[in-house]
DNA sequence: ACCTGAACACCGTTCAAGT
DNA sequence: ACCTGAACACCGTTCAAGT
C-alpha cells in the first residue's frame, strides 16, 4: 500500500529491484504464497514478466530477497539493557511475530537455510548465546539448535496460517484437526489423543515461549557466569519455565 | 529395486496404491524431489499419468503417504529397556538417520505438520516425554518443542542433501559456504564468521545429538521423578551435554 | 472397476525484438 | 541499458473414451 498500489498507469518510474520486492511482499501478504507468480507480479508492476529477470536472477533469489527485507526490519535490537536470557526471549518473540504477520516467511526460511535472512537470525542468536556465557566450543551447537527450533516453528506456523488463507477460521480449523486426532486408535495414539484436547484452546505464543524457555534452561548448566560479569543483577536463572 | 524395477513390460499386474508409493520412493531416493512428477511416475509404472489418480487423490496425498511409509519403518522401538532420556536419544537418532537416508523426507515433514507421518513422530516423542516424568500440563509444550526442533533439522538436512544431488561433494559444499561466510562484514557478522571456521569439519550427527541433549537438560527440572519410579538405576541426570 | 492419453490451465524462464 | 511479450518446456489435474 506504499508506493505503487494498483496495476494501472505505471511505467513512468523505472522498474527497480526494490519496487519488485515491495510488490512481491504486497502480493504475499494479501494473497499468500501461491499467488506470487511472475505474471501476477508483472501485472501489478504494469510491466512484462520478462522485465523482472533483468533485476532479479530467478524466483528463488526473489523470495530470498523478500525474506531478507522482512527479517532485516526486526533486526533492530529491542532489548538494550536486558539480561541476556531475557534478551533472547525478546528476540525470539520478534521472529515469532514476524512469521505471524507474514506467514509465508516461515516456509521460505525453512526452505533455504543458507539464505541471508537466516544468517541474520543466526548472527543475532549467536550474539545472545555468547552474551549468555556459553563457552566458545559449545556456541556452534547451541546456536544452531536454537535456529532449528525457530525454523521448525517457522515452517509450522506457515502452514497454520496457510489454512487461514483458505478462509477457514483458525480455531475451527484446530477443532477440526483435534476431532480427527480424537478418532485415532487409542491403543497406538494415546498421546496424540491427549494432546488433541488441548489443541483448540492453546496459545501459540505461549507454546513458542515455553520451547524457548526449555532450551534456555538446558543452556543454564553450560554457562560460564564469569564471562557475563556485567549482567549480575539477576541471580542465576530461576529454573524451568 | 524390489518389484517393478524398470519401465518396460508391466501392466499384467494391476496398479495399486502400494506399487505407486513404492515407485515414488524409488524415484525420490534415486533422483530427488524434483524428479517426482506424475509423468515420470506413470512412465516407471508403464501406465498413463491419469491412472495414478484412481488410487491417489493428488500429489500432496502421495507425498504424505510416501513419508508415512518411510517413517512407519523406524517406528519399531529400538530402545526396549533403556532409561527414558536415553530412549528419546535413540529415537531421535532414528529420525535423523531416516532423514539422512531419504533427504527428501525432511522437506516433506516440515511442509505439512498435520500429516500422518508427523503424528507418528509426535506420538513417539510424547510417549518418551511421559516416561521422563514430565507433568501432564507441561507435556504438550515439551513434546511440541521437541517436534519443532526435529522438523527444523529435517528441513535443513533436506537442503544439505539437496546440494549433494547436484553432484557437489558435501564437504566441498560446506567449504564453499564457509568461504562465503568468512567474507561477511566482521562488524555485523562476527558470530557467523566464527561459526564458519567450524562448519566444514563438523559432524551433523553430533550437532543433532547436542541439540537433543540441550532440550533434555532443559526438561530435567520439570521432571517428577516419582512418576518414573521403575527407572531408578541412573541417579538423576548428569547435567548438560 | 480400472486404465488411457490427449487436453486444459497453469508455471518459471528465455530471447528475439523493440526503445 | 532496459523493457516487451510471445514462445518454450515443463507442471498437476481432468475427463471423455476405452476395456
Amino acid at each position: 500500500m506504499t508506493a505503487e498500489t494498483q496495476a494501472s498507469e505505471r511505467r513512468k518510474t523505472a522498474l527497480s529491484r526494490d519496487a519488485i520486492i515491495a510488490a512481491a511482499i504486497e502480493i504475499l501478504d494479501a494473497q499468500g504464497e501461491g499467488a506470487l507468480t511472475f505474471r501476477a507480479l508483472a501485472a501489478r508492476l504494469a510491466t512484462g514478466s520478462g522485465a523482472i529477470y533483468w533485476h532479479v536472477a530467478d524466483k528463488q533469489e526473489l523470495l530470498a530477497a523478500v525474506a531478507d527485507q522482512v527479517i532485516a526490519r526486526i533486526m533492530v535490537d529491542q532489548a538494550d539493557g536486558a539480561e541476556p536470557s531475557e534478551a533472547i526471549r525478546i528476540f525470539a518473540l520478534a521472529v515469532f511475530d514476524a512469521i505471524d504477520a507474514h506467514p509465508w516467511i516461515g516456509g521460505q526460511l525453512s526452505r533455504d537455510p543458507w539464505q541471508h535472512a537466516v544468517l541474520r537470525i543466526l548472527e543475532a542468536v549467536g550474539g545472545h548465546v555468547r552474551a549468555l556465557g556459553v563457552p566458545a566450543d559449545a556456541q556452534f551447537n547451541v546456536a544452531t539448535a536454537i535456529m532449528s527450533f525457530l525454523l521448525g516453528l517457522a515452517g509450522q506456523y506457515a502452514l497454520g496460517a496457510g489454512m487461514a488463507e483458505g478462509g477457514i477460521d483458525r480455531t475451527t480449523a484446530l477443532e477440526e484437526i483435534a476431532a480427527r486426532w480424537a478418532k485415532l486408535d487409542p491403543e497406538n495414539y494415546p498421546f496424540v489423543r491427549f494432546i488433541a484436547t488441548q489443541l483448540p484452546g492453546h496459545d501459540d505464543r505461549e507454546q513458542f515461549l515455553a520451547g524457548i524457555d526449555l532450551i534456555l534452561a538446558g543452556i543454564e548448566p553450560l554457562r560460564d557466569v564469569a564471562a557475563t560479569a556485567r549482567h549480575q543483577s539477576s541471580p542465576v536463572f530461576p529454573g524451568g519455565q
